[in-house]
Order: C-alpha cells, then structure tokens, then sequence
DNA sequence: CGATCCCGCCACATT
DNA sequence: AATGTGGCGGGATCG
C-alpha cells in the first residue's frame, strides 16, 4: 500500500477523488451484475460477480467476522451504496432488506475500525521508518486524511503527538514534513534528560502517592514553567521554523505527549498508569484538581498513548496496586541513549567531561559523517532552540544536549533500527538510571568497584578483577587465570590472551571487508539491520555502557543504581588494567592493549584518538546512510584510521556497554592484514582471528579466544568458528569469575560457569562473529549480530554452564536486559527470574509499580 | 460498570 | 472573514 500511496502522491492528485471513483466503480460492477444474478450485487460488492458469490454471502451471514471484513474493504461509503441501489433496482429487489441492513452495518464500522491507533498505523505505514536523509517527504493533511478516510481533526491528534517526537515537524499550512526515526533517539534522550530534571524526583516515589507526587509537582512546576515546558520539548527539531511556532499557546496535547514519554524515561520500571500520569500533568499543568480535569486528561492520554503504541514505544499494560487493577503503560522503546550527558558529566571529573566526550566524538563523527550533511546542517537551529529549554539549572546539559543530539543523531539511528528489528519489548535499554549522569561522581567512582564487587567476590578465585590490573595480565600468559578451571592447562598449551579488564575486546581480523560484495548485495539488507545494531551498541559504549545493558527490567538488583557507574567504568578499568595487563600479556596484548586503551578513553575522555570510537561511530553513520556498500567503505576507512592508531588492520570494535559485562570487540576486517595476525603472530599456534578483552570493570576475567580459524587469512570455516566462538563469548559474558578461553576448535569454558547470563550483548556478538567472519564484511555483521537475537544462544549456552554455578543473582540482571531480545527463548525465564530478584531488591516503589503482567514471578 | 476513546463543537490562531 | 488548529468533553462502545 505504501509504495502505492506514494506513487500516487508524486502525482499528487487529490486522494478525495478516489473515493469517488470506486463508488463508480461499484456502480459499473452493479450494472455488471444486472445482467447476473442479482442477488450478488447487494451484499458483496467486491465480489459480485464471482460464482462463489452466493456461498460467500452464507459465509458472511454465518460468520460476522468475515462481515465485517467485507465491509471494511468497501470502507464506509453510503454513497456508493446508493448508486449501486439506483443501478441495480433489480437486484436489490429481492434483497433490499438485507442489502440495507447490510450497509448500515457496513456503515458502523466497530469502533475499534475507526481507532486512533489504528489510524495512527495506517499513518505510519504510509512513511519509512528511516527516510533517506536526501528525500524529504512532505505531508499533507488534507490528503491524508482523505486517503484514510478521516476527518481532519483525528490527523492533528497523530501528528501533534509524532510532532512532539520530531517524527515529523510543521512546515507550513497544512504541510508537515516526514523525518522518520532517524531523530528518535536523541529526542528520546533530551526528554529524558528534561524528565530527570523535571520528574527525577518523583520517578522514585512515583508510583507512590498522588500527594507526594504532588509535591514534586509544584516544586517542578516552580523550577519549570509551563511556558517552559512548550520550548524545551519543541526545541530540537524544528530547525528553523520552529520560532514562530513557539508562540503559540501551549500544545497541550505536544506537551503532554512529551511529558508523558518523559515519565516512562525517568521511570525506573518503565510502566506509568494512566492515573498518575494525569495526575501529574494536570499539576504541572494547573493546581485545581477538577474531576473533570482529571476525566479530559486521561482522554487525551488515551489518544496520545494510541500514537505512542503505534510507534510502539509504549504498551498497555495493567498495574495491580493496593486498590487494585489500574491501566497503565510500559515503555517498550529504546530506553539508553548513547552517551548521552550523562557520559559525559561523569567523566567530567576534569573540567567538562561531558562536553568532551561528547565533542570528541561529535567531532570525529562530523567528520566521518560527510555524507550526512543534511544532520549536520539541521542541528544548529536545533541547538538554538534546544536551549531555550531545559533545565534551568545546569548550563552543562545545555551544552550536552548540544552535542548529544548530533551525536545522537547518528547513534541513535542505529539504535533505533535494532529497536524495529527486534522490535522486541524486551529489549530496553537499560538506562533507566538517568539519574545518575548528572553526577561526575560516578565518574570518578569506578564503576567496577561498585558494581563488581560482587563479581569478585564471586570470583575471587579469578586473579583477574578488575582491582588487579596486573593480575589480569598475569593469566594472559599462563594459565593462571585457570585457576579455578580446570582450563589452565589448556590455556598454558595454547596461546591465549587474557585481559582482566572490565571491558571485552575483540579483534578480528578483518578478513575481508570484500565481504561486502558477496553480502553486500543481498546483505545490505542485513547490513543495514546490523550497522544498527552496531550502533547502538556503539553508541551505548560512548555513552554509558553499564547502563546499557540494563535495560529493561532492570537490572539486576543491586547494582543498579551502580548502573550509571557502569558509564563511567569503562574507563577507569580501562587504564590500569588494560594497559598494564597488555603489556604483561606480551605482544598480542601490546596491540590489545592499545585497543582498550583507546575504547576507554574514547568513551572516557573522549579522545579522539580513540580510534575505536570513531569507527563506531562512523559505522553507525553508514548504517545511518544505508548503503551497505557505503558502509562497507567507511568501515574500510575506518578500519584503515584504526589501524593507524593501533595496528594495523581494520577491525571494529563495539564498546559495550559498558558497564562490566560490557566487552568491546575489534575485529579485524581483514585477516590477513594483521589484526589478526597479530593474535596469530603473538598467538603461534592459533592464528586467532577474534581476541576478546573483558573490559576491566568486569574484572569479572579475562577472556581470550583463539578463533577456531586455522588460516588466518582465510575465513575458515565459519560453521566450527562461529561455534566456538560462541562458545567462548558466552561465557565470558558471565563470567567475571573466570577467565575464558578458547581454543579454535573446542571451548574452554567448561569449568568456568559463566556468570551468568548476562550475556546479554556480548553474547549474541559471538554469535554473530562466526558469521561474520566467514562472511566478508564482518564487521558489520558483527555489530548486527551483535545487536540481534544471537544472544540468545549465548545465553542458553550461559544457562546450562552458569546453571550450575549461579550466581545470577547477583550480577546477570544489569546487563542482561540488555540483551533480551525478543528471541531469546528461554533466556526470558532466566530473565525474569533476574528481573523479579532484582526488582524486588529494587525498590520498593518500583515493585509497586510493577505490572500485573510482567509481574516478576 | 469502568475503561476507552470517537466525534465533532467551538474557540483561538493564522492567513 | 475564512480557514487552520486543536482543546475539550458528551456520550457511545468495549470488555
């Protein structure tokens, strides 16, 4: 239907006239009909003429569903009726009772036909997702609405709520402009940002009481205006126009339909119910509590909810408090924003961490990013707008959204795509924590420290933890890391590298990055579908890998809150250990090495020189761009700007989240140019195409591959690599407690039982690697897998192994949410079970909050 | 009967 | 004044 609608809008011919046309139509089919039986002719006209007819017109009467069916084909159109009556006299004859009943049937269409959130899908359907960045689609309401058949009225109700998500934004009279969800993610992230300030506060208590919300409220109120409140919101996107819109009064329903979403990024369980929603909108909004107020905002709720389930942002869901079953919704969106602020502030510990993280990678990215100029040049005006807004008290976050929303921009789109992909609610990010970025005192805190301690605990056996950078590079070598395994024999035999820190890396050779063409055709759809993926992997890493990985549910227990530190782990890990634990780790790990570093800094300081960053960056403007191919070039310069840093060869690196279970991977896109060879050279006996670093932070352990692949160059078999490597990832993922390795053919991991599941990403990465490598773009590929559903058999492959150990409770939550994906199978009950455990360390308040659904055991 | 929310009046903004 | 927008809430449906 799409591709319909927009052939013929080029034409533009007035969509009004369509109707008409298939009213003449029917007419024609009617006369048609005279000649056959006429009995045909009344009920279904959209078969008439077919011999099935009479058995078709005992089906329907026997079946109302396929009734309704009928009718709704022929959409509501007396009109047509009444031409057909006035052709066809004859037919109706024997049938006018029926055929009227049947109209007036047709006439009332079930409410539900006529839903908002159906229309609202139509809407949608009728634009891409991700538009070009080149062709800017206009909207007209006139034409839409007639096209769907509605009145005018109901496309303002869905294109006020899109609006507030800069889905679209107004362009002139009746003409909005289509931008797609290119800008989703960061507008996501300004809202959040906006909703910490705002509702930060009440987020905890939430749930709780009206009257504490209530209090919140008007301190909100006092620090926010609404007038306020209109600006911030509409800022971003409206480039140049957005001025004189401004002025307007308020858009309630743009507003709301802001301050709602922001409620569901602030909250903490991501589940929001209608009451309290308009409880706290109308507070904001004005300090009488009518009833009847009540009663008008929870309507326009509904409506703006109906949009934001079309966008499948949000779903309905039924929270059961003390009183009893309340409506309520759950975000089901992109819940992490890329580095975001919050990064960054963390960092800040220095003067401006934030802006430099930010401004670092923006920069960087600008300039990978030539080809989307069109973003580039819409941010400004954004900007002006965007400060008008927010918060009140820091100027820093000004600044952040600043550079965010570029930033943004690209990670986000990447993100986003997996989002749709996956399309799986499960998935969230993690971010939830929002709270936290303001302070640079996570920063400053290693998150390892808070997070892991636990894992260390655990895994004391493990030399490795994070705290001892050293000891981490003590079992690169042998296999003391083995400790408690078994494995270390098998480690001493072969080549491994261990890295204790938090943080994984991969290396992969690139093989080819060729591979492009033999995927490349067929695959840029996949490409793309995984360059999102990368990207938003990427973009968690700059931003705040730990949180990333929590999404959804949240995150484990107790470290939740630490979550935020997970942002700023990466780095700190990073330092001590990575570098130290290189060197120890001898030749492969000097090259490693200087790989975390990198991750680390980028994602820390900001450096520019993380060469890493950039290359995810830039990958995630490819998958931004779309084209495959392109993206198979940038990588391929990316690949070349990396190696000049580091080695030499290509290789991306996901930063993970990056909080502990966080891993970065690097791969090599070419095997034979030596990333990979790297490994071999360093790693005699196993050319090992793929090295994984488990960051620091995790200290969880140092995890060290030696691809499967034989041959270096050559892509191997991927079949048995993948396998391994899979194997291998899984449990790392878990596993802080002990260091991992594999060998090409056969996996290690036995002993060591992973974690737990976190696996969350990196997981589902190895997965993907397998594939990747054999194919020829690996590196795209990887990031997709990495994004998809892979994890899923990493976890299950975590289950079995951590089954055993468990120490789930402890530490898979975060990072596990992650992950889930909507694939993940069983995983889910694993989840849930991490889910409902953490939860229930969780507040309180959230349990409260909980929904009956989900509800955690 | 409460949850939803369609429908369209009508006020305000723009043109 | 005409037309675009969109607040608003009655009351119909749904579950």
């Amino acid at each position: 239907e799409n591709i319909f609608d927009r052939s013929r809008m080029a034409p533009k011919t007035p969509i009004k006239n369509e109707p008409v046309d298939l009213s003449k139509q029917k007419g024609c089919t009617p006369e048609r009909n005279a000649i056959t039986p006429v009995k045909l002719v009344d009920r279904p006209q959209p078969d008439p003429w077919t011999p099935t007819a009479n058995l078709k017109m005992l089906i329907s009467a026997a079946s109302p569903d396929m009734r309704d069916r009928e009718k709704k084909k022929e959409l509501f159109r007396p009109i047509e009726n009444s031409e057909q009556s006035d052709t066809s006299d004859l037919s109706q004859y024997d049938m006018v009772e029926d055929s009227t009943v049947d109209e007036f049937e047709k006439q009332r269409p079930s409410r539900k036909q006529k839903s908002l959130g159906l229309l609202c899908q139509k809407f949608l359907a009728r634009y891409p997702s991700y538009p070009l960045s080149t062709e800017k689609t206009t909207i007209s309401l006139d034409e839409v609405a007639s096209i769907l058949g509605v009145e005018r009225r109901r496309i303002y109700d869905i294109v006020n709520v899109l609006e507030s998500l800069h889905l679209v934004s107004r362009v002139a009279k009746n003409q909005y402009c289509w931008h797609g969800r290119h800008n989703l993610t960061q507008t996501l992230r300004t809202l959040q940002e906006a909703g910490e300030l705002q509702y930060g506060d009440l987020m905890l208590l939430q749930h709780k009481e009206q009257d504490l919300e209530y209090k919140f409220g008007e301190r909100k109120k006092d620090t926010i205006p609404d007038s306020q409140d209109g600006p911030l919101l509409d800022f971003s996107e409206p480039d140049c126009t957005s001025a004189s819109a401004n002025s307007r009064k308020d858009k309630s329903l743009r507003i709301m339909s802001q301050k709602f979403v922001m409620l569901f990024l602030v909250s903490k369980t991501k589940i929001v119910t209608l009451d309290i929603a308009a409880k706290i909108l109308i507070e904001e909004t004005q300090d009488t509590v009518d009833h009847s107020k009540f009663k008008t905002k929870v309507r326009r709720l509904y409506d703006i909810a109906n949009v934001l389930t079309s966008l499948s942002l949000i779903k309905k869901v039924h929270v059961t408090e003390e009183r009893g079953r309340k409506p309520a919704f759950k975000w089901i969106g992109p819940v992490e924003f890329p580095g975001k602020t919050d990064e960054p502030r963390g960092h800040s510990p220095t003067s401006d961490p934030l802006p430099g993280m930010q401004r670092g990678a923006s920069a960087t990215g600008k300039q990978r990013f030539t080809r989307h100029t069109s973003f580039n040049g819409a941010r400004p005006c954004e900007e002006a707008k965007r400060r008008i807004s927010s918060e009140p008290n820091s100027p820093r976050q000004e600044r952040q959204d600043e550079y965010c929303s570029k930033m943004i921009n690209l990670t986000t789109v990447c993100r986003q795509e997996i989002e749709e992909d996956t399309r799986n609610p499960s998935i969230k990010s993690p971010l939830s924590l929002l709270p936290v970025p303001g302070d640079s005192d996570f920063c400053v805190n290693p998150l390892p420290q808070a997070a892991f301690p636990v894992v260390q605990a655990d895994v004391p056996s493990l030399s490795l933890p994070n705290g001892v950078s050293s000891q981490a590079v003590h079992p690169s070598v042998p296999a003391a890391s083995k400790t408690e395994n078994g494995k270390p024999a098998l480690l001493s035999n072969q080549p491994f590298l261990c890295f204790p820190s938090s943080s994984l890396l991969m290396l992969c050779s690139g093989l080819q990055e060729n591979m492009p063409p033999g995927p490349g055709t067929a695959g840029k759809g996949s490409a793309e579908t995984t360059s999102p993926n990368c990207g938003s992997r990427r973009s968690v890493s700059p931003s705040t890998p730990a949180g990333y990985d929590e999404p959804p549910a949240k995150k484990p227990s107790v470290e939740q809150s630490d979550v935020p530190l997970s942002l700023v782990v990466p780095k700190k890990p990073f330092e001590s250990p990575s570098a130290e634990s290189t060197p120890g780790s001898g030749c492969t790990s000097a090259e490693n090495i200087e790989a975390f570093p990198l991750d680390l800094a980028s994602p820390v300081a900001a450096d520019k020189e993380s060469t890493k960053p950039l290359d995810s960056q830039e990958q995630e403007k490819w998958s931004q761009n779309k084209d495959p191919d392109e993206l198979s070039l940038g990588k391929e310069h990316l690949s070349k700007e990396n190696a000049n840093q580091l080695f030499l060869p290509q290789y991306l690196y996901v930063q993970p989240a990056a909080g502990l279970s966080s891993f970065n991977f690097l791969f090599s896109a070419n095997q034979a140019s030596g990333a990979v060879s790297l490994a071999a050279s360093q790693l005699p006996s196993l050319s090992v195409p793929c090295v994984v670093v488990p960051s620091a932070a995790l200290a969880s352990f140092p995890l060290v591959c030696s691809p499967t692949a034989p041959s270096p160059h050559s892509p191997a078999p991927e079949g048995s690599f993948s396998a391994t490597s899979s194997v291998n990832f899984s449990v790392p993922g878990l596993a802080p407690t002990a260091p991992i390795l594999i060998g090409p053919t056969a996996v290690v991991a036995p002993g060591v039982p992973p974690a737990q599941p976190e696996p969350q990403q990196p997981p589902a990465p190895a997965l993907h690697l397998s594939p990747a490598l054999t194919g020829p773009c690996s590196a795209l590929k990887l990031d997709s897998s990495v994004c998809l559903g892979h994890p899923v058999a990493l976890l299950k492959l975590q289950q079995t192994s951590s089954a055993p150990l468990t120490p789930k409770s402890i530490r898979p939550a975060r990072h596990e949410a992650f992950f889930k994906t909507p694939g993940s199978l069983g995983d889910p009950v694993a989840w849930k079970k991490n889910e409902g455990n953490q939860t229930r360390s969780a507040s309180s308040v959230q349990r409260r909050l909980e929904i009956s659904s989900t509800s955690p055991d």
